[in-house]
DNA sequence: GAGAATTTGTCGTGCACCTGACAAAAGCCG
DNA sequence: CGGCTTTTGTCAGGTGCACGACAAATTCTC
């Protein structure tokens, strides 16, 4: 899946490649919200009757199961949709949706949005490949989930949080997220403690720096080699 | 996730809700493909250039690892596109696509597809509807996939095959698919062994029955009850 | 900048489940 | 219908890692 992608992900913006019309007649339409740090935008009650494009800030998407542990799905950055799932046929939001940062949201309703597609083919183009992203990225942690060594789990992890919200500095990239063990946990399906001793032992090979919980990831390279030859088992450095 | 969906998935297929010009645009420009039993449709080598629409029979996709063992993501059922991570951005498939019974697959070239989509937006719509599906599936199965008994990861794997490619008698729910354990457990990021026995305990409480290596669930809503009741820690009967 | 709250680091204990091995059963094919 | 292949059933050994507990460090809040 990650082989034939590049060390970050090519940032598209719903807007790409849209005329201005269609820009304007979006923000005709949409209503303009701001967000502080940890605030909730959307729950699993909620009806799925918007649709929010990030224009800045991050956003979390998460689950919280029944006996109430979070899965972490991924993170929007600028420029994404989100909600969308309601474009599918749902009645209600499932999942929730949280600023990890001050955030500006832009919202507009289903029924506009999907005149608003019709209107303007592109950007229902520019949906599908979003989505298509999305799906990616799902699919991507799907296959790590399944396999069962925790340390390449969160080693993929990071990388995919490389693409999704890395910025490159030269080789070294820089996830712009201040993101702790217990969330990293609740990606790869693991607990607090075995992430915290996996990130040790990825930085005792220098595969990883942190610093005030921003994690650097060097050489992203060296990383994908580590998964790689994980071929034949994990062996403690 | 799962809470308010019904126990069988409103099919959708890709032209409901489209005109005929529309229809008659899509099958002008497909080719028209017959495959077998096994037969391997699409390879992660293979270019992400075309489209394939389902007409009749069933596709699993899936990933495969550099060690060898596969991921199964889902299974494709008449009137699903699929090969559509292509409209993403990305040069190659990277997933596997195989016919697990004899069907018949449309395809399209992708730059002819988003022609047509921005011909007949509300395919464009159709196509978001799909993908949110989907979307949707990938989601829940990383929900379940972080959750870390088997059994209960194993039960909610059935409930999802059962909105995906259940059918209906009364209250009773057929899955049209033969399935083996070691698929499932493919699914699942388990072991043969372990499902196998997970799957004996289902049986043993009369929570699923299988004949032939069709599997029957006869009362979805007590193998969800299970799923709830799962929290207070497992039980062996 | 002080105190509260959250996050990190580290150790045992226990058990779910992966692995390997092998026999029985079922499905497949000429 | 016979032989071959694939799938299923079951058992024993070993281990990765979840979980609880608690101290140290860091971060947030006023």
């Amino acid at each position: 899946m990650t082989c034939d992608a590049p060390w970050y992900w090519e940032k598209f913006d719903f807007f790409d490649e849209a005329d201005d019309a269609a820009r304007r007649a979006f923000f005709d339409e949409a209503n303009r919200a701001a967000y502080r740090r940890n605030e909730t935008i959307f729950m699993p009650t909620d009806p799925a009757n918007r649709i929010f494009y990030l224009r800045s800030g991050m956003v979390k998407i998460y689950h919280l199961s029944a006996r109430g542990d979070p899965t972490i799905f991924w993170f929007c950055v600028p420029g994404d949709l989100f909600g969308a799932g309601g474009l599918s046929g749902s009645l209600q939001q499932s999942v929730y949706g949280q600023a990890t940062e001050s955030s500006v949201i832009y919202t507009i309703s289903r029924s506009a949005f999907e005149s608003l597609l019709k209107r303007h083919p592109q950007l229902a183009l520019n949906v599908i490949r979003l989505m298509g992203a999305r799906l990616r990225l799902a699919c991507d942690s799907m296959t790590d989930l399944v396999s069962q060594l925790t340390n390449v789990r969160l080693a993929r992890a990071l990388l995919r949080l490389a693409y999704n919200c890395g910025l490159r500095h030269g080789d070294r990239v820089v996830l712009r997220i201040r993101i702790t063990h217990e969330e990293l946990a609740n990606m790869i399906g693991s607990s607090r403690q075995t992430v915290n001793e996996a990130l040790r032992d990825l930085c005792a090979c220098n595969l990883i720096e942190i610093k005030r919980r921003i994690i650097t990831i060097p050489a992203p390279e060296r990383l994908q080699a580590l998964i790689d030859t994980a071929l034949d088992r994990n062996e403690r450095h």
